[in-house]
DNA sequence: AATGAATGAGCCTTCATTCAT
DNA sequence: AATGAATGAAGGCTCATTCAT
């Protein structure tokens, strides 16, 4: 396309406003990442702008979390969505999506979705886990199967993050996920008391 | 043991302070119940206190939230317990302890649990979650097993309680949740990509 | 007549301005009449310009209360001189064009006078009111007697419309008002203890 | 009585408050008088004490102008009582009472006036005329006659003070307002065109 | 002439915590 | 031991106005 370079061409008005939107999510990260507080008065004044500027790309500020979430979440879905078209199996992939947004090296992503695990008000992660794990509950499954999955997978992840776990970029984490997945789905369902 | 107040300025020798403790952590108990705020004055003057006294018995706000947390705590270990003891297989008694704790008919510790899962200050329910897993993880296993294990039921049911599920209650998710963690233990290991 | 924008920035001699006016003002009586935050963006939106077009006609928030308030007192001017030449008596033309003004079936012109009633820096209808009222003031005599009169009614219509009063519409007010300014003017001014 | 010295001897709490409130109010009058920026921060700030104080006794910014009207309405009803007692009529000692308040000797209570007469959530004086004018509007009669004298009486004073007028202070206007009053009283309500 | 992004002073309010009594 | 008045940093948010394009 004659786009090379992404993110030249824009008319001046949109670009500039795509600026600020990004600076303004910018410094949000930014501010997480250092465990700053995360105010918007803060916020904008890292991002360069006014809180009034600020005010008029997001509504409040949980708009600013939940613009990162959906950040994060794109990220992730395209991850995910790559490794399956290479042959991994789609659970694993999901897995490891979560698991490679968390490690070490992300310390920025990392700050981002803790915060954003720990807003209720902001939508997790769940739709993507969903997805991955989708075709290993059969249709006509009770929901509850890919609910209990999804959730116990991020709960873990979550968990690690939460604690600063050690597992977490261990490769042994992304294996015991993986048999928590198979086992769930090839145990049979007969009681116990 | 040394008592729920454990986080307590200090430790309630006469009836008179144990009654002021109660009184505090009862309102604080109800406030979260009401989905009122929950701030240090609101709580002081529902428990019938002055601010002051309750300072003097809980350092700081969060000290509330952890004697919550504690004296939950010990309510499922003592269920966990009763439950074994009646043959109620290990992982199936810690699952359905906490389970019972949220379903709809107690909402006043269902509050409660809500506030401290939110707080990542307060530890949470894993200690109780590891003892009933414990049995099925092998000795001298890695550790990331009863970690995933614990975590897993822990991020199931928390996920439940704040997305409000209509799954707690019903018999399907202890069956779910026991079937988890059966079919991570006899899962075998192997590797998939 | 110079003008309903005669404390506009600039006249406007062209249909485009004059049409930009018109939209400003027209907008703005909307927002008052929805009971809308009238801010000059919000009016400048509505209007469908920007706030900088808005800021070339009106050189602050002020102004567009100013030229809603002029076009008020211009349309009441005509109505009553319109009622005189009809053989009404001037008090009473005075009055019932006031009268008028607000009563139930006119919400859009009430809102904007009522957001004039309450800026005390927008001149209020004082003018036209002592118009009608001066053919009963005897010429030399005090101003106190014009000053008295015209406040007085505009002070019973005013407190009818702020207090959202059932007489507002009852032909009980206007005899009411009438009776006033007559008892007034025939009283003689013996002195009371 | 044994409270000679009439704000002794009261319990070192009340006490406190009863000052802190005081500060609070007198410093609120100030402000208005001095036409300074009315906020909860500056209020707090004039009257020494930390805007958290002022928030204790009063739950938001208008509950202080209502306060001072309380205050107003009591002083003029207090001297709307002592005039009539002293034989003045009730008409001309409630206008006087108003009138009094507004003269140009008491500059703070013009003030607190000024902006009570403003907000339009702030009861304004008129039970105070309404009580004054009561004698006048006979037993049985439309209510728009007491409407209608108390109003014009308080519009009067309201341009007068808005207005600055300098029929302020002078007898004319107590002549002119009691003149309006027995007029309209007295004047037979025939019908004109 | 028009645009609209940007500004930023300033507002109201909350609440954990202290300390003199 | 208890009281509760006082604190004040901090936070989220609004809106009239400007000015580069």
């Amino acid at each position: 396309m004659s786009d090379a370079t992404t993110n030249a061409r824009r008319s001046p008005r949109q670009g500039r406003s795509k600026a600020t939107v990004d600076a303004i999510l910018e410094a949000a990260t930014r501010i997480l990442e250092a465990g700053e507080t995360f105010t918007t008065n803060h916020v904008a004044e890292r991002a360069g702008v006014s809180v009034g500027t600020l005010y008029q790309y997001f509504p409040d500020k949980a708009a600013i979390l939940h613009a990162l979430g959906a950040r994060e979440r794109a990220v992730m879905a395209e991850a995910t969505r790559i490794a399956i078209e290479a042959g991994v199996d789609p659970a694993r992939a999901a897995i490891r999506a979560q698991l490679t947004a968390f490690d070490g090296r992300h310390a920025a992503r990392r700050a981002v979705l803790e915060a954003i695990l720990r807003d209720p008000a902001v939508p997790g992660m769940a739709d993507e886990v969903d997805a991955g794990v989708a075709p290993f509950v059969r249709e006509g499954e009770r929901p509850v199967h890919a609910f209990v999955l999804s959730r116990a997978i991020m709960g873990v992840v979550r968990a690690a993050v939460l604690e600063d776990s050690p597992l977490l970029g261990a490769p042994d984490l992304e294996e015991a996920l993986v048999r928590l997945v198979r086992g769930y789905v090839e145990a049979s369902p007969k009681r116990s008391k």
